[in-house]
DNA sequence: TTTCTGACAACAA
DNA sequence: ATTGTTGCCAGAA
């Protein structure tokens, strides 16, 4: 078994394909790997994630698109700053018109 | 082993 | 509209 199935290990590769500039939830990532109600997982699964390879947690948020996660990163606001660098316009910690930005995980999977 | 918590989300009152 | 509770799965104490 090189592979591993594990929830954890679906959660990185559908955030690592985040396209940049785009952003994503924690819910909609769980619908996709097959259960809308364990979003927490997700951010459970990117909280392994630290350390671990190119895992742009930084674009994903809740479905409220509230950084949520800030807390997280290095920094106080390194995550707003990631994201206003790829374009996305963030005020008090929340994503402007965050369906413009959105981004379904589906769509790229296929 | 049980119990609690956690980067969320949906529902009930 | 806001607050509180429950569900999800996995890991830590």
């Amino acid at each position: 078994m090189v592979k591993e199935d594990n929830f954890f290990e679906r959660v990185y590769q559908v955030v690592k394909e985040i396209p940049y500039g785009r952003i994503t939830t924690y819910g909609a990532i769980a619908k996709v790997l097959g259960s809308p109600q364990s979003a927490r997982m997700v951010g459970w699964a990117l909280n392994a994630s630290h350390g671990n390879s190119d895992i742009p947690a930084h674009r994903v948020v809740n479905r409220s698109g509230l950084l949520t996660g800030k807390h997280h990163f290095q920094g106080k606001n390194l995550m707003q700053q990631l994201l206003e660098n790829e374009g996305v316009v963030i005020v008090d910690n929340k994503i402007v018109d965050m369906q413009r930005y959105f981004w379904d995980p589906s769509i790229s999977l296929s």
